[in-house]
RNA sequence: GGGCGGGUAGCUCAGCUGGAUAGAGUGUUGGCCUCCGAAGCCAAAGGCCGCGGGUUCGAAUCCCGCCCCGCCCA
C-alpha cells in the first residue's frame, strides 16, 4: 500500500529524471522497490540507480544522489533519503504514515485485500479430478487444498472462478472395480465371489457390497452384468469422495465426465478437424499426431491400432470444450505423475487454433506420509493407503488444509502424521490462530473494562511510537500486495507464511507492551491496532479457507 | 537413455522478476507467568545455499557441465 504509493513517487522522478537528460528511459521498470533486510537500511530500498548505471553506462552512485535529490522534495511521504553500498537509494517513510494503513483497514473491513486486478476474468480451476475408483488419499488432498485455495485467492482478487472436477468412469480401472464389488457381493452370500486376482482389497468395497446386499438382496446373484455393480460403487464412491471434499469446505461448479466427450462426438470431431489441418496420418494401423509440428521429438499416437484412444486424445478434446466454454485462463492442477501429457495437450491447443499461454499447468509433487519418522508406503489397489477422512478425523480441516498449503507446489510435502496428529499444539496453524484468538481476548477484555473500539480520526496517533507497532504497522500495509501476487502467481503458501510473520510480530509486541493501561489515549491508539490486527487475521485466514476462532 | 521437479542449519522448509552481513519453524541449551490467553515471549548455538565452470558492479537466484533423490516416458 504504502510501497505501492512510494514506487509511484520514484517512477515519476525516474521519469523527471530523463525529461531532464540525468538519464535515458531504458530502464523503465527494470529497477524495483523492495523491503532491505536490515533495519538501518531505511523502510524501503530501490536499486534505480544500479540499474540505470549498469543500461547508461554511468555511475551508480552519481545517479543515487539525483534521485535523492529528488525524492527528498516530497516531505509528505518521505522522511528522509541516503545512498547506501554500490547505490542503493534507501528511503524512510515518515513516521506518521504509518498508521494510516489503520484508516484503510477500517474503510476496507472484511474487503480489505481483496482487489480487482482479476478484472472480472473467467477463469476455470480443474483440479482433484480423480476418477470414482476409491476414496481421496492423500495425495489427492493435497492437490483439492491447493487448488482450492487458488480459486479462493483469485476470487479475492477479481476474477470470476469455476471449479471443475474431470473424471472417467468408463474403462479397464472401473471394470475391475466393478468385478471387485461383485466378488465381495458374492462372498457375503456365501458364494464363490471370483475375486479378481488385481482386484482392489479395501474395505470399502466390502461395505458397498453389504449395502448392494441390504438394497437388493440375492437379486444379483446370477447377474452377469458388471454394470449394476459398477454403477452402485460409482455413486457410492463419489458420495464418499464428495463428503470428504464439503468436510474441507470444498464445492464444485461442475463435475465433468470424460465419456460425455465420446459420447457428444466431441472425440471424433477434434480427430476431424485435426485431419483437416493435415495434423494427423495413419501408420501401422494406428492414427498420429503430428507434434512434431508443434517443436516435439517425435509424433504421437492418438488411437491405437485397436481403435482405442490413447489418454491424449480426449485430454485435447476436453481442453478444447474449456475454450469454447469462454474462459480466459485455464488451470489445470495435476500431480507430477500428468507431466507427460502437459506438451501433448498444448501441442493439442495450439493445432486446434487456441492460444496455449492461456492455459497454466500447475504440476505439484507428491506427499510424502512419515509416521514414527518413518515413510508409509501407499498402494491404492491394495488399499494400503491413509485417506484424507482418516486425516480429517485426527486433525481437522484447518490443520489439513494449513499443512498442505504451507509448502509451495513444487516442492515435496512431508506430512508427518504424529506431528499433524499426536502434537497437534504444536502445530503452526494454532500459532496462527491463537494469535487470532488473544486479539479477540483483548478486545473483549478492553470492553469489560470499559473501553470501545474507536475508529482510527479519534485516536491520538502519536500514541503509536513503539518500534514493535511500526513493524506491525509496516507488515499490515504490504497485505494486499501480498494477497495480489500471491493469488496471480499461483502461490498460496505465500499467504501462510505471511500469516506465521505476522503472527510472530503480534506476540512479539503483546509479550512486551500492554495493550489495556491506565493511559486512555495510548489504550485507545493501540486498540485501534488490534482492531486493525484483528481484520487482517480474519482476511488472511478466511482468504485461503481457514477457519477464525475466537476461543480456543 | 530422454523430459520435468527438487538438493539451503541436525530435521521440515521459505527466499517474489539477480541485490547489501542467507531466513523461519522444529530440535538442542538457558531464561520469562501475583501482570490484557505460557497453544506465548526472550537469548544462545547451528551454513563451502549438492559440485565445478561461466555471465557482471553484484549470483542461493541466470547459463553450461556433472553428481544425488523423486515422478513420468521409452
Amino acid at each position: 500500500m504504502i510501497r505501492a504509493a512510494l514506487k509511484i513517487y520514484i517512477d515519476e522522478c525516474f521519469q523527471k529524471g530523463v525529461a531532464q537528460g540525468l538519464w535515458t528511459d531504458r530502464a523503465a521498470g527494470k529497477y524495483a522497490v523492495e523491503v532491505p533486510k536490515r533495519e538501518n537500511q531505511g523502510d524501503y530500498s530501490t536499486n534505480l540507480a544500479m540499474v540505470v548505471a549498469g543500461i547508461d553506462k554511468k555511475n551508480p552512485r552519481e545517479i543515487a544522489s539525483q534521485l535523492t535529490a529528488m525524492l527528498e522534495e516530497n516531505d509528505n511521504l518521505v522522511k528522509s533519503v541516503e545512498v547506501a553500498g554500490p547505490g542503493f537509494v534507501n528511503v524512510t517513510i515518515k513516521s506518521s504514515v504509518w498508521s494510516t494503513v489503520l484508516e484503510k483497514i477500517e474503510q476496507g473491513g472484511s474487503d480489505f485485500g481483496r482487489s480487482k486486478v482479476g478484472n472480472n476474468k473467467r477463469v476455470m480451476v480443474e483440479f482433484v479430478s480423480a476418477n470414482p475408483t476409491g476414496p481421496l488419499s492423500v495425495g489427492h488432498g493435497r492437490q483439492a487444498i491447493l487448488g482450492d485455495s487458488i480459486a479462493r485467492l483469485l476470487e479475492v482478487t477479481g476474477h470470476e472462478v469455476y471449479r471443475e472436477y474431470y473424471y472417467n468412469n468408463a474403462g479397464r480401472q472401473m471394470r475391475v472395480l466393478a468385478q471387485s464389488v461383485r466378488g465381495r457381493y458374492l462372498e457375503q452370500l456365501g458364494l464363490d465371489g471370483d475375486f479378481p486376482e488385481d482386484g482392489y482389497q479395501g474395505g470399502y468395497i466390502t461395505d458397498i457390497a453389504s449395502e448392494l446386499i441390504s438394497e437388493v438382496g440375492e437379486g444379483l446373484k446370477e447377474s452377469s452384468e458388471l454394470e449394476p455393480f459398477q454403477k452402485k460403487a460409482e455413486q457410492a464412491i463419489f458420495k464418499d469422495i464428495s463428503g470428504t471434499l464439503e468436510k474441507i469446505g470444498i464445492t464444485f461448479d461442475n463435475y465433468y465426465n470424460e465419456q460425455s466427450l465420446y459420447d457428444d462426438g466431441h472425440i471424433d470431431s477434434v480427430v476431424e478437424e485435426l485431419r483437416g489441418k493435415d495434423l494427423v496420418y495413419e501408420q501401422d494401423g494406428a492414427v498420429w499426431f503430428k507434434t512434431t509440428d508443434f517443436g516435439q521429438e517425435q509424433d504421437r499416437v492418438i488411437i491405437k491400432s485397436t481403435g482405442e484412444p490413447t489418454y491424449r486424445l480426449p485430454d485435447i478434446a476436453y481442453h478444447r470444450e474449456k475454450f469454447k466454454r469462454n474462459f480466459d485462463w485455464l488451470i489445470d492442477i495435476f500431480g507430477s505423475d500428468h507431466i507427460a501429457t502437459v506438451p501433448d495437450v498444448m501441442a493439442g491447443v495450439k493445432a486446434l487454433g487456441y492460444d496455449p499461454t492461456a492455459v497454466t499447468v500447475v504440476l505439484h509433487q507428491f506427499v510424502t506420509l512419515m509416521r514414527d519418522g518413518k515413510q508409509v508406503k501407499m498402494s491404492t489397489r491394495k488399499a494400503t493407503f491413509v485417506t484424507v477422512d482418516d486425516l480429517l478425523d485426527e486433525v481437522g480441516a484447518d490443520v489439513l488444509r494449513f499443512f498442505f498449503m504451507m509448502r509451495k507446489p513444487d516442492s515435496q510435502l512431508e506430512f508427518d502424521l504424529n506431528l499433524a496428529t499426536k502434537e497437534s499444539q504444536e502445530n503452526p496453524v494454532y500459532y496462527v490462530q491463537y494469535g487470532y484468538a488473544r486479539l479477540c481476548s483483548i478486545i473483549r477484555q478492553a470492553e469489560e473494562k470499559g473501553f470501545t473500539v474507536t475508529d482510527y480520526g479519534s485516536i491520538d496517533q502519536s500514541c503509536l511510537i513503539e518500534a514493535e507497532e511500526f513493524q506491525l504497522l509496516k507488515t499490515m500495509a504490504s497485505f494486499p500486495a501480498l494477497i495480489e501476487s500471491a493469488a496471480l502467481d499461483l502461490a498460496p503458501h505465500r499467504v501462510i507464511f505471511y500469516l506465521i510473520e505476522l503472527a510472530g510480530q503480534f506476540h512479539s509486541y503483546y509479550n512486551k507492551h500492554k495493550v489495556i493501561s491506565d493511559d486512555p489515549a495510548l489504550t485507545q491508539a493501540r486498540l485501534c491496532l488490534i482492531s486493525g490486527l484483528k481484520t487482517l487475521f480474519g482476511n488472511g485466514l478466511t482468504f485461503v479457507g481457514l477457519g477464525t476462532p475466537e476461543k480456543m
